[in-house]
DNA sequence: CGAAACATGTCAACCGGTTGCCAAATGATG
DNA sequence: CATCATTTGGCAACCGGTTGACATGTTTCG
């Protein structure tokens, strides 16, 4: 019974179907070695002899062999592919993000899997469940999770997020005060004496921060600043603000984002508002199409093709450990700049009145 | 060294990790049935008996089992998941397409892989042979191979390709003609005589596409048309061609996409070209910040979320047949329609002259 | 009441690599 | 030339599911 196989004609050998994708048996058989060994030769260059490892790399050749990634992943658990998990993928804050960490990995021989959550904490948590088996780490750009929620996937799998501080979890952040710094100075130099902040969501870290910032920074240059919002961070959030930007009887308004500030800038020239005299505005981001305005947005720039680069290197480093040391630096922060363009000049001398 | 694993303690019986995640072999014997019961119960609702699938699902979520896509995937070879390859992910063209298709992926629980090509054809080539042996079809966005090339590849896995027409292979394609008519119409009531077209890449076929629609229309509305190019898709392609543009005398330019229209619409400000008074100007794709122009762009819109999610349903179709007899339709095309906005408008008296 | 039809669950092979252990071959050393 | 160290390559188990073949138990029906 158990040699029923052995008998009768000889039935298909074990390895080796014809369509398929040529397998290290294949490989084995033509160089007259064992399989193993055609493992080895291909993944551990150096632990076979010279001789024996031309002859299967020769073979591999003839049969246009690719090693199967699922086949080696089962028993490795490696994967040699990365997850990225952001909130909206049309969100132009994301793009640099996406491009930026697909650009890291591919140089890596990496594979990139985008999943969606669309600004749901449910659905994020369901899309990273859904990737979490077969990726070796994981990215989080804008995640809605709790910080809880965070810390537990990433005790289970390496993780970076962007964009937000986490105890003992990895984030790419960035040098707000600098961006910030230059933008009061620069507001400050064309004789701006108060600034108003039209910010972002109650729950956004970096809304926050880039409150403080001014916060701190405005006084600094003896300007006054006041916040007003929250709000939605999209055009239509820039626009509802402005009857309290123009009631606050600023000269100048930042505004949480470029979509914001554009949303501000639309309404303003509407209402016969003359931008710049009579009103200075900025945004944050330098967003794809923030220079389409006219005039085209002052904006302080974030990094963003960078932080996306950064976060997956940083999860390289630590899912496959470079022999040479060489480490990413994720303490740095990633350099904001202000980018000035024409949405922001001199006062009008009565307008500080 | 090598043995310190299994000294001490009894090693690790055959099927039960510590803190790895737990198999259908921990099920089983939770359940107290054989591995392959559990598999069946899991995946062929209907093949067990009711009373062991119950307590098998009941064991599945006391362990909180998630299936292992890779283990499944080796012998079934379906991944589950497919690829998207995109030439620049940073273009906007690309972002709704890969939106769509993410949002369809998701939804079937599909996973979505994404990879850059950066306008290469041969990163392209390289890409391509990363992702294949881990999906299960594939997504051509603006791909820069050769039609045999493609063919090819659709030869081994389902292919779907956006934009291109190719004998065989499935394309998601727009209906060029509706968007263009409803344009020139709208020049031809405000009291446009005459058209230029600024094109794109020679080697684009979309670009073809829209030229030959436009030769079609303008005529029949009594209408003159010249064709100003070929040039680069980008802002600068559309700067680079305003002086011929005016040297040719017309009062409505429509460019090939919104990123040269943008571009022409700025320089032609600079230039102290009224816009729309003295020149109308219209693009395609309707791409995120093409409102944020002064005046905002009129544009021919082409849904490219829609063809993402087109591109993947219809793979989908192809990889998991619906028993429902449900199928994509993919011949009928993606209908282009026009956003009229205030780049467009009634030319001055004399601008004709 | 016996046989055929059907339902249910088990066995074991298989997907295509990886890797610990070991035997044989080779080389170095005294 | 004997002895020991080092290479080299084969054997076989393993990763975690899937699935065809089959044995057993249960129903149905002539």
């Amino acid at each position: 019974m158990s040699d029923q196989q052995s008998e009768g004609m000889p039935r298909q050998s074990k390895r080796s179907r014809g369509g398929s994708a040529p397998t290290i048996y294949d490989i084995a058989k033509l160089a007259g070695v064992n399989p193993s060994t055609v493992s080895r030769a291909l993944s551990q260059p150096g632990r076979i002899n010279v001789k024996t490892e031309e002859r299967i790399q020769a073979a591999a050749k003839e049969l246009n062999y690719r090693v199967n990634p699922i086949a080696r992943a089962l028993p490795t658990g490696r994967t040699n592919t990365l997850g990225l998990i952001v909130a909206d993928i049309t969100n132009p804050v994301i793009f640099g993000i996406v491009r930026g960490a697909e650009r890291a990995a591919a140089d890596a021989g990496y594979t990139l899997v985008v999943a969606e959550s669309q600004e749901s904490g449910e659905r994020e948590a369901t899309a990273i469940e859904r990737v979490m088996p077969s990726v070796d780490g994981l990215v989080l750009a804008t995640s809605r999770l709790a910080d809880a929620q965070i810390k537990q996937i990433a005790a289970r799998k390496p993780v970076v997020v962007i964009n937000r501080a986490l105890e003992g979890v990895t984030g790419i952040l960035p040098d707000v005060e600098r961006g910030v710094g230059q933008l009061v100075a620069h507001l400050a130099e064309l004789g701006h004496r108060s600034i108003a902040f039209v910010s972002g969501p109650e729950t956004s870290w970096v809304s926050r921060r880039r409150w403080e910032a001014l916060l701190a920074a405005a006084p600094e240059r003896g300007m006054t600043i006041v916040e007003i919002g929250p709000g939605v961070p999209t055009l239509d959030g820039g626009t509802a603000a402005i009857s309290r930007v123009i009631a606050s009887g600023v000269t100048a308004v930042v505004a949480f984002n470029d979509l914001m500030a554009i949303g501000l800038l639309r309404v303003a020239l509407e209402r016969g508002i003359a931008v710049p005299s009579q009103l200075s505005i900025a945004g944050f981001d330098d967003i794809f199409g923030s220079d389409f305005t006219s005039p085209a947005l002052t904006t302080v720039r974030t990094p963003l093709t960078e932080a996306g680069e950064r976060a997956v290197r940083h999860l390289l480093s630590r899912v496959s450990p470079q022999p040479d040391g060489r480490r990413v630096n994720v303490e740095s922060l990633l350099p904001t700049e202000l980018v000035v363009r024409g949405s922001t000049g001199h006062p009008l001398a009565d307008a500080g009145a």
